[in-house]
DNA sequence: TGACCCCTGGCC
DNA sequence: GGCCAGGGGTCA
């Protein structure tokens, strides 16, 4: 299941999979992914891609001729590039390319979304407008993270989550970076130091930056499907040692969602660090 | 802020 | 057979 780097590798994919070449004809299955918008109009997403953007979890895609697309990847949500004639299971959307080849919008929960909207338009998107600060695109010191989270009285690790605060962010890195930077997820954001922002927006870029780096394949395996393999330090651990000191990894619910920690490398109480 | 909803599939 | 899942949206 996506999230920021994992959006970043598909939006690289597109945009190496359609370089010099035309779609020539795009079609999309009746689904709920595309929130009502009419197919007509994702039929009309043909010609060159002319820019991708990536906004958090979001991607901006603009073809020629001023048309649109906002993407976003849900849960389940994967491109890939087939040849022509192969029939691909879940497939909700497809790109036909002059080259013969195919790429394919799969989505098995339909959590994910496809609209297509006038590309002048599709920064003016409610749901793009509610970003926060992409850490990638936009930078993210210490500073800026603090201004972004510290107002509020969320536990940090909702906070961090929030997309409208920084955009990105999901639930397992948000437990990754949070074990980076030594920190307890139930901590209250104003209860920050300084060299513990320092620490947090440093986790978050470094997390991303080595997920991206690990993520450079042809094409996506979220944890979860078959073959796949629990690469994090603590996402998905419960009741596992500690990849880094070997005490129990723990778990509990927040904000609807489960949070992974460990409880000695990541105390609730504010500490210094050693060195 | 929290509960529930949307879906299907994989795992125990 | 039941539980769980990394996304967001909406409602009270």
């Amino acid at each position: 299941m996506p999230e920021l780097p994992e959006v970043e590798i598909a939006g690289r994919n597109l945009v190496r999979w359609l370089h010099g070449r035309r779609v020539v004809k795009a079609e999309a299955e009746d689904t709920r992914v595309f929130r009502g918008a009419k197919r007509a109009k994702f039929s009309a997403l043909t010609g060159r891609l002319e820019s991708l953007e990536r906004r958090g979890k979001y991607l901006l895609l603009t073809f020629e001729g001023g048309r649109g697309l906002l993407a976003h990847l849900g849960m389940t949500g994967k491109f890939v590039h087939r040849p022509g004639g192969v029939a691909e299971l879940h497939s909700r959307a497809r790109f036909f390319l002059d080259d013969g080849t195919v790429i394919h919008f799969k989505d098995a929960r339909l959590f994910g979304r496809m609209e297509p909207v006038a590309a002048a338009r599709l920064r003016q998107l409610k749901a793009v407008q509610a970003l926060g600060r992409d850490p990638l695109v936009d930078g993210l010191t210490p500073e800026q993270l603090r201004e972004a989270l510290g107002r509020t009285r969320q536990d940090l690790k909702v906070a961090l989550m929030d997309q409208g605060r920084v955009a990105g962010v999901g639930n397992i890195y948000a437990a990754e970076a949070l074990f980076l930077a030594g920190l307890h997820p139930a901590r209250k954001p104003a209860s920050l130091k300084p060299e513990e922002w320092a620490r947090l927006s440093q986790a978050i870029l470094d997390t991303f930056a080595s997920a991206l780096a690990a993520e450079q394949g042809e094409e996506p395996v979220y944890l979860e499907e078959s073959g796949s393999e629990n690469t994090f330090r603590v996402y998905g651990r419960a009741d596992s040692p500690c990849t880094q000191c070997g005490a129990r990894v723990q778990s509990f619910t927040q904000g609807g969602r489960t949070t992974y920690f460990c409880p000695k490398c990541q105390p609730k109480r504010s500490r210094g660090r050693k060195r």
